[in-house]
RNA sequence: GGUGCGGUAGCUCAGUCGGUAGAGCAAAGGACUGAAAAUCCUUGUGUCGGCGGUUCGAUCCCGCCCCACACCA
C-alpha cells in the first residue's frame, strides 16, 4: 500500500458502457499502457463485430491482448491469466500504474485472484466425450457424471452440459474430481488492484447497444461475417454478432431478423455481465 | 354493404364439453474455476375486445356493438 507499490487499475462493466474510451483517457493520464480483458477482441480476425478499439485509439495507447491471437488458436482463462500477469509485470518495469479494461468477468477474476491449476486434459479424451455427448445426449452425460464423479453430480449443475463435459474430461484425464482441484483460495498479487466498475441506467445502456449494432452494420459487419462463415464451428465464432448472421447466410432467418437478434443477444450478454460484476466488481 | 375467420400475459398463440386460464418468446433476477460474447437455473393475475341476455355461476352459450384480417360485391 506504500507510495511505490505498483497498481493495476481494472475498468470493468457491461458491453457498450464506454470502457474503451474511459480506459484510454486513464492510460494517457498515467502515461501507461492497457491490457485488454476481452475474450473476443484478442482475435485478429474479429474486428467490427467485437467492438474492438479503432486504429486511432490503438495508436494513442499501446493495448495488449488485442489482435494477439488467431481464431484457430485455443484461448482460455488460464492462458489469459498467464499472459496478463507476464504483461502487467512488463508494464511495471517502466510504470507504477497499469490499466486493464475489459468485460470478460472470469478473465478479470483469474487475473486478480488467480485460478486453480488443473492439469491439461487428454485431447483424445475430450474429443471422445464430446462425440458421445453429441450422439447420446444429456441423459448419457448424466449417467457418466453420476458414476465417474458423484461429487460433482451432487454439487448441482446437472443441467449444464458444458460444465459436466468439463468435469468428465478432468476426471477421466487426471483420475481426480474437478471439485478437488477447486481450492477456493484467492491468490494475493504482489501489486495493488483498484477496481472501477462503469455503469449506466438500463434503458440508456440498451439504447447504446441498439445504436452500436446499427453502426456495426454500416461499418461492414455483414462482409466481415461472410468472410468468417467457413470458420463458424470454431469457439471464437460462438460470438454475438456473428452467429446470428451465420443463420441469415443459412437462409434460416431474414437479415432484419438477424440484426434484431444481435441486438437482443447483446442485451442478454450485457445483463449477464452486470450480474457478474455486481458480485465481483468493486 | 355482404360473408367468413379472429380479438386471451409486452408479442405469437393454446385452452376452458360453462366452475375466472397456460406455453414459447420478450422482460426481470440468479449462477459461473481452461468454450465465459459460452453454458445453465428461477420467475406467468391477465377488466380472456365492449355492453346486455340466459344461468347458482359466462372468458366459454345467445344478441347487439367496436376493432383486425381475408374473400365477395
Amino acid at each position: 500500500m506504500g507510495m511505490n507499490k505498483k497498481t493495476c487499475i481494472i475498468i470493468s462493466g457491461p458491453t457498450a458502457v464506454g470502457k474503451t474510451s474511459y480506459g484510454i483517457e486513464l492510460a494517457l493520464k498515467y502515461n501507461t499502457q492497457i491490457i485488454s480483458a476481452d475474450s473476443r477482441q484478442c482475435f485478429k480476425e474479429l474486428n467490427i463485430g467485437v467492438a474492438k478499439p479503432s486504429l486511432e485509439q490503438l495508436q494513442k495507447v499501446k493495448h495488449y491482448f488485442i489482435n494477439t491471437h488467431s481464431i484457430n488458436e485455443e484461448v482460455n482463462v488460464k492462458i489469459f491469466e498467464e499472459y496478463a500477469l507476464k504483461t502487467v509485470n512488463e508494464i511495471f518495469e517502466n510504470n507504477d500504474v497499469a490499466v486493464m479494461v475489459g468485460g470478460t468477468g472470469m478473465y478479470i477474476k483469474a487475473f486478480a485472484e488467480g485460478i486453480d491449476n488443473i492439469p491439461e486434459v487428454d485431447e483424445s479424451i475430450r474429443k471422445e466425450i464430446n462425440e458421445q455427448y453429441k450422439t447420446h445426449g444429456l441423459s448419457w452425460l448424466h449417467d457418466e457424471i453420476k458414476s465417474h464423479d458423484p461429487d460433482f453430480f451432487f454439487k448441482g449443475e446437472i443441467q449444464n452440459p458444458q460444465r459436466m463435459l468439463r468435469a468428465l474430461e478432468v476426471k477421466l484425464s487426471t483420475g481426480e474430481s474437478i471439485v478437488d482441484f477447486h481450492s477456493g483460495e484467492k491468490i494475493k498479487r504482489d501489486f495493488e488492484i483498484k477496481n472501477i466498475l462503469l455503469e449506466l441506467p438500463r434503458d440508456q445502456l440498451y439504447h447504446n447497444i441498439n445504436i452500436r449494432v446499427d453502426q456495426m452494420m454500416q461499418d461492414g459487419l455483414l462482409n466481415e461475417a461472410r468472410g468468417l462463415f467457413p470458420f463458424r464451428h470454431l469457439n471464437a465464432l460462438q460470438t454475438v454478432g456473428y452467429k446470428e448472421l451465420f443463420d441469415y447466410f443459412d437462409g434460416k432467418i431474414s437479415l432484419e431478423k438477424a440484426i434484431d437478434e444481435i441486438k437482443k443477444n447483446t442485451r442478454h450478454y450485457a445483463k449477464r455481465q452486470m450480474t457478474w460484476f455486481r458480485r465481483y466488481g468493486s
